[in-house]
RNA sequence: GGGGGCGUGGCGGAACGGUAGACGCGACGGUCUCAAACACCGUUGAGGGCAACCUCGUGUGGGUUCGACUCCCACCGCCCCCACCA
């Protein structure tokens, strides 16, 4: 290398290059990953630790976040820090690029919506350039491509034929804005989560996907396969709802009808005093039929119909219910109790009908308060006497009374006996409930992939055949929806024949929820562009499952909960090796500005390109990882970034008078004998590089990792000001040193970090193996230890390391501050922690 | 109502039962400058002392321990998820 190259200038411009080192990283495709699959290429595969390495991808809705930054910039830092360490990294990207908001952009300027994706997936791609992140931009994909959605529409074919997709009359979420379905998961506090409009009930025939299969293995998997924050877990379960209970069959008094319940508390049975329907049951209106009470139950049920759900479901809300002048029996006892419809009853958990047991249940004591419906308690807490009045419902533990066979039993006991009785009795059975709801994907939307299905008169919906796939969505002129899809209104794309009798039929017109797309987005990275298939199962077995996933808590439950039951019925099909989609998850907080979520309409987003413009990305990449604790909310500070911005320059500054052709080696222990200064810099350099690595490999904690680069920086540039590095051994310590501030700084801040390690004479940063550290540098000579008298801190004494328990001791008791904590009191005992402290404990 | 989490300087935070406050921000003092800004250097938990040092300090109250920010119990205060789920 040149003098002249080699010296560099005294300012640090991390524009210039950060452009720079980019271009370099393209033009030598510096973080491609193989294999993955092409069209006519057998792939081999390695046989190498792999780490897939993945953030959640983005929604290109035009530009990129401070959000955005923190999750991509921490996986960045796995990516780099797993390479560096020898494992083979699949570091992809691509967009979430079907669902709503481009479709609202075009019915308000008519501009298709994908064109506005395109578009806007080319900024966010310029702007995750610019941020310099180690992407394999090879497997960039985009969900709303023919290429990708036409796997889409393959993998809802391989449900359909299992029958794990199905089309099906239901009560569903309507949103009157959206003009369309919605999931139950997209419903919050009974209005729409995309524009807040308050849900309609509306009964449509709609596709489902039957995640309910799966709820138990959904369950039991999150035990053994996963390692996930113990939050995102237990949200998991508490969505999936699993409840033990039984199954008791109700009839009613004409003998007609059987009525199954769903009951968490089979050991109340004797307790139940009356009966209730949801009002969307389907036999509200036989039951009524031809009877006085019909005219009031039909308004009821209509009233119930239009109430939005954000009324009905709250708790405390007074109960309200129409008498149907029916009765059903009681299969324990042979009662005829009252059958109601009431609204709090829900159509979609059990089975539309409970059985009231108003002494030991608060909603149905409610209930049973508002109408003066008859209270009969079967359990007694302990000195309670079984006819003592209730003031309220209780729920909780005692003996069994008022109950016949189970008289004197414990709730539990009585659960087992009333379970084993109901079944000898054929009138009903233990059985297990989930909270967890089949998956309503069908949307009357416009921009998403279209269900591949044709209806026929004859033969019902028949699957699209697997070669005519995609069916592409078709152009249109107005994108605005009407209760059906836009799609409907392209005559071209409807009318078709039945693959099956080819007479005249009609496709699907309703596109997929865009869950569906990242439901599997992560298994097509490994065949971006395969034509021939989805992916290829030995390269999908290979990368997957993904070694560390990295997102938002928002998606804790949905995105996860979709993607990990793709997998199972992938694995179960056959087409993948693995059960669990991701081995290792990691959810990161929110940044907020001024105390709220940045947001455009609260006028507080700092714009991350502003950022990089004033300060450059590294800059922009370190701060957002030193605000705190990567999984906790952080709070932007303009004057924070600036600290950042401080400290790069003096790394910058270190490292200017020490530029050179070569990187130095660790100087030895001997070399460094007779040089106290440069013995500490050098042991506190691999104290840094060692705690470093365990930082990113162990703790996910980037910012503690940064705060020991800091220090480091800190103590070298400190010793070199105090000229205490004067010799050949002072410089190759100091240059030792420098050279572990750059080589660790690199997953935070790669560019300025490639530059620097350049100038030191070392070359391709992104590949050189992250340093060993030597413990031979860790282990002290002397050490520094604490000296409590009664668990005080009175002195602190330096030591030589490994000195035994009883002259360690020894030194402690001659130190004057603390024979004078002793005070001439008697010593009664001595803990001796070996190198750290020493307890005297007196009295 | 059910579940989960968190309370440490002026602020973000560190300390994985062993010297509380690393690192950074801010503030204060200094150097540079005609001056300011920037930059750099220093000080910075509270109270006391000329000082060496001393006392008090991790939401509150108990407990376990030689020793507790850390573990356990109760309370107070915040945050998040689910919620008429039978």
């Amino acid at each position: 290398m040149n003098p002249a190259d080699s010296t560099l200038p005294e300012r640090y411009d991390p524009q210039a290059l950060e452009a720079k080192w980019q271009a370099i990283w393209d033009a030598e495709e510096a973080f491609r990953a193989e294999p993955i699959s092409r069209d006519g290429v057998a792939p081999t595969v390695p046989d190498r630790p792999k780490a897939y390495v993945l953030e959640m991808l983005p929604y290109p809705s035009g530009e990129i976040h401070m959000g955005h930054v923190k999750n991509y910039t921490m996986g960045d830092v796995v990516a780099h820090f797993r390479r560096r360490q020898g494992w083979l990294v699949f570091h992809p990207m691509g967009y979430d690029a079907f669902g709503l908001p481009a479709e609202n952009a075009a019915i308000k300027t008519g501009r298709p919506p994908a064109e506005v994706t395109r578009q806007n997936i080319a900024r966010i791609r310029e702007q995750l350039r610019t941020l310099g992140f180690s992407i394999d931009w090879q497997t960039e994909i985009a969900t709303c491509d023919e290429e990708f959605y036409r796997w889409t529409q393959w993998l809802f074919l391989r449900m359909f034929e299992k029958g794990l997709a199905e089309r099906r009359e239901a009560a569903v979420n309507w949103c009157p804005v959206d003009q369309t379905v919605l999931a139950n998961e997209q419903v919050i506090d009974g209005a729409c989560e995309r524009c807040g409009t308050e849900v309609e009930i509306r009964q449509l025939s709609q596709w489902f996907l039957r995640i309910t299969d799966y709820a138990q293995r959904l369950l039991d998997d999150m035990d053994t396969l996963v390692d996930w924050p113990e939050r995102v877990l237990t949200m998991q379960r508490n969505w999936i709802g699993r409840s033990e209970g039984a199954r008791v069959t109700f009839t009613t008094d004409d003998g007609a009808h059987d009525i199954p319940v769903f009951t968490t508390r089979p050991d109340t049975l004797f307790g139940a005093t009356f009966f209730l329907l949801a009002p969307e049951h389907p036999l509200v209106p036989q039951l009524v039929a031809g009877r006085p009470e019909a005219a009031a139950v039909t308004e009821y049920v209509r009233q119930a119909a239009r109430a939005d759900i954000a009324d009905r479901s709250a708790a405390e809300r007074t109960k309200t219910g129409v008498f149907t002048g029916r009765h059903v029996v009681n299969p324990v006892n042979g009662e005829h109790i009252p059958v109601w419809v009431a609204d709090y009853v829900l159509m979609d958990y059990g089975t539309g009908a409970i059985m009231a047991v108003p002494a030991h249940d608060e909603r149905d004591f409610a209930f049973a308060r508002t109408f003066d419906l008859p209270i009969r308690r079967v359990v007694a807490a302990e000195g309670v006497s079984p006819d003592e009045p209730m003031e309220t419902a209780e729920p909780g533990d005692g003996t069994m009374v008022n109950s016949q066979i189970l008289d004197g039993m414990g709730v539990d006991a009585a659960k087992t006996a009333i379970a084993a009785w109901l079944s000898e009795h054929k009138l009903g059975e233990a059985t297990i409930g989930y909270r967890l709801r089949d998956w309503l994907i069908s949307r009357q939307r416009y921009w998403g992939a279209p269900i591949p299905i044709i209806h026929c008169d004859g033969c019902g919906p028949v699957a699209v055949p697997d070669d005519q796939l995609p069916v592409r969505l078709p152009e249109v002129d107005d994108y605005a929806p009407k209760g059906m899809s836009p799609i409907a209104a392209a005559e071209d794309f409807v009318a078709t024949i039945c693959p099956t009798c080819g007479k005249p039929a009609r496709r699907e017109t309703d596109t997929m929820d865009t869950f569906v797309d990242s439901s599997w987005y992560f298994l097509r990275y490994t065949a971006p562009h395969l034509g021939t298939a989805a992916f290829e199962r030995e390269v999908v077995d290979y990368w997957l499952p993904v070694d560390q996933y990295i997102g938002g808590i928002e998606h804790a439950i949905l995105h996860l909960l979709y993607a990990r039951f793709f997998v199972k019925v992938l694995h179960d099909l056959g087409y993948v090796g693995f059960i669990e989609p991701f081995a290792r998850l990691f959810t990161q907080g929110m940044i907020y500005r001024d105390g709220a979520k940045m947001s455009k309409s609260k006028g507080n987003v700092v714009p991350p390109d502003e950022i990089i413009a004033r300060f450059g990305a590294d800059t922009l990449r370190l701060y957002i990882l030193f605000m705190g604790p990567a999984a906790d909310d952080a709070e932007w500070s303009d004057h924070g970034i600036e600290g950042q911005r401080r400290f790069l320059d003096r790394v910058w500054r270190l490292v200017v008078g020490q530029e050179g052709d070569a990187l130095v080696d660790r100087p030895s222990l001997d070399a460094l004998r007779d040089e106290p200064a440069a013995l500490a810099l050098v042991r506190k350099a691999e104290a840094t590089t060692a705690k470093v690595t365990d930082d990113i490999g162990e703790r996910f904690s980037f910012h503690t990792a940064i705060s020991a680069i800091q220090e480091l920086v800190n103590d070298a540039t400190k010793a070199r000001a105090e000229g205490a590095l004067q010799g050949p051994a002072g410089a190759q310590a100091l240059r030792f040193a420098t050279q572990a501030v750059v080589s660790a700084l690199f997953v935070f801040a790669p560019h300025i970090a490639s530059e620097l390690w350049d100038r030191l004479g070392g070359e391709r940063l992104w590949v050189a193996p992250w340093p060993e550290v030597d413990q031979v540098f860790l282990a002290r000579e002397s050490v520094t230890i604490a000296v409590q008298v009664n668990g005080k801190l009175r002195d602190t004494l330096e030591i030589p390391a490994g000195l035994d328990d009883g002259a360690v001791a020894a030194r402690a008791k001659e130190s004057p501050k603390v024979q004078a904590a002793i005070d001439g009191k008697q010593i009664r005992r001595e803990i001796v922690i070996a190198d750290r402290l020493v307890n005297l404990v007196v009295g």
